[in-house]
DNA sequence: CATGAATGAGTTTTCATTCAT
DNA sequence: GATGAATGAAAACTCATTCAT
């Protein structure tokens, strides 16, 4: 006992520099003597830490994705705080995710690599999955306010979501300014269900 | 005379080889070896026809690229008579896109491979550019013809690419038809740009 | 703590391998197991303590350089006496390094390989330059006692090693005893410059 | 018949490609395909005319060493008029070698690589072996003109050979001004037999 | 004779992983 | 737990040589 901190902390300093590894280079150029030297330990005992290549990679997936959680449910208290979602904070929240997430590089790089390795791995596919269900379901609860269909409330969420990532994508090549960072999502909201919406806003006013 | 130039055949027969690989292995993972076999010659041959393997991948590129723009060239004359672009054909022609290539699994696959490479390789980041500044080239051209300003007609050519590939990204996922594969696009445009839209649509009745 | 430390040891250990597989074959035809199977270990060992094979070379040149300049410093102490140079051991010195260096049939072996990478590649050539400058650099300082003119003592101790070099290469093929072995180097001194040298002759005596 | 000269001139071409190929590379870095184009022929072809890459060294051996004997036969004929040898000839024809061949860069490179592969190769090494016998023996013919003892012109011939081809190594790093370019041959042989010259100076006299 | 396609052996190099100390 | 030595599989790439046309 008392011991397991010691080791949390390591694993944490491993994920870290295989954080600071994809910037650089893909997972499968990386070495386990990069990740090591640039975790400051050795590699030998790396393996100690995580049984081999592919476990650290899984681990990573998890790491990194709770940092970015922890962030957003950070912002979201601070930016708004409002309990209540009307189309205004939902409008503000999608804007934060634009802004922190898609539009960061290091979120770009490293999650393009993390899914490359889904598209031919089943472990890191399903980890995904349940990253971007869980996503889709914090949308869709709050799209749901604004929608009477749940169909479509469902469609809605996904394809905001996909907005965002696609988004990330093109924030590799193109200037930000060019992505319409300024999107109007309560906007879009109405575009993608007219008549739901209008009523919605109508009652708004 | 020698024997029969089978140059241009053999090269499309390994690129077809790559394609068929990259659908069950990462492009890492794939051996020239393994190509060469799929490919149905020897694994020295196909140096003699490819430079090395980053020359392939980069080949590979184009070829499938081309073949996408072939399909869709091909596509749009069946599907679209009209010469004139009006929203109907605009939308349709998008829900072509969605269709053939979004949601195609295979356009999935090997384009996040791709992806993933542009990322650390700027050979591929190049051309990737190049394919996603023509389609946006394409988009812009006809959102054009519905919005005044151009600046806002790039902004959405640009949205309506992201998602598409947004959308390309889900559909590894989610069910097809949650993935609202029936987006109006007509109706997307006019939430993008609600004045400019409402007076084209206005115009249109 | 992990194992004692050997590098140093199996350093040592390859680089002598290096030079028993030259005594067989080129270097180009030394493939790297060749020389980790005469070194006892492992062939991936052997790119753990030499970055690659043109680092191999670069060592052995200077390891095999290191092992002559020892034998000779202490050769010359168990030879030759004296502290002062006098053209009796300046003869002497010449003789030794005939016999124990240019008619060595390993050295001509060995440096004849080295040679000929010189001449395609900057750095073993500039490692000869060295190892050459450093000897003209003795040889000069000696023969500087019994000649005037620095710029002719310098041609004379160019002189003097490429006879060596040149009767190492000689020695390949003719007889030793043809070889002019017993050059009397006091005497070709005094050829090389008869004025000075004639005058030493009369001090001398 | 009368094809014959078709296939020499061919054979020619390639082993001048050979030699320029030298002038880069070392031979086993020289590819079949870099000699065929240097040469302006498929690589295909050049089995036809060489067996295979050995024996294609070993020709360009003889071609390369018969341009020299070829070029100095000449250069004889031009520089020294004289039929008879006296020292003030057997001088000029000794700067003339050293001049024209050991000083010559391009003798140097592909020498130095011929001398390589003649440490590892029987058939090479005979060729050289033979060379050098026949130098040695003209050298010879001459320095027994001078001196009385057989045994000691033999090894005085050896010794000026020795020297030319030292020096030839010694051109590659040192200034050509610093390698005594301009020693005196005549008094080479008196230092080398001082007896039997002094008499023959004296004879001269 | 010429061409260029094809073969396959051989080489260097990298690296995850294991393990003795 | 930490270290660094050792292993061996696997990869890309080269090239002399052969041979059908």
């Amino acid at each position: 006992m008392g011991r397991k901190p010691v080791r949390d902390e390591r694993r944490k300093q491993i994920l870290e520099a295989v954080h600071t590894c994809l910037l650089e280079k893909p997972f499968h150029k990386t070495s386990i003597k990069d990740i090591a030297q640039k975790a400051g330990l050795n590699h030998g005992a790396l393996h100690y830490y995580f049984s081999n290549k592919e476990d650290l990679l899984l681990e990573y997936i998890d790491y990194s994705q709770n940092k970015f959680a922890d962030m957003f449910s950070e912002r979201y208290k601070t930016a708004i705080q409002k309990s209540t979602i009307d189309i205004e904070t939902f409008h503000k929240k999608r804007q934060l995710v634009l802004q922190k997430m898609s539009f960061n590089e290091e979120y770009a790089k490293t999650f393009t690599e993390i899914w490359a390795h889904a598209i031919y791995n089943k472990k890191v596919m399903n980890k995904l999955k349940d990253i971007y269900r869980n996503w889709r379901e914090q949308v869709f609860s709050e799209v749901n306010h604004f929608v009477e269909s749940e169909t479509l409330a469902r469609q809605i969420s996904l394809t905001i979501i996909a907005l965002c990532e696609g988004m990330s994508l093109m924030a590799v090549f193109f200037n930000q300014k060019d992505l319409s960072s300024d999107i109007d999502f309560g906007k879009f909201l109405q575009i993608l269900m007219p008549q739901q919406a209008k009523q919605q806003e109508a009652g708004n006013q």
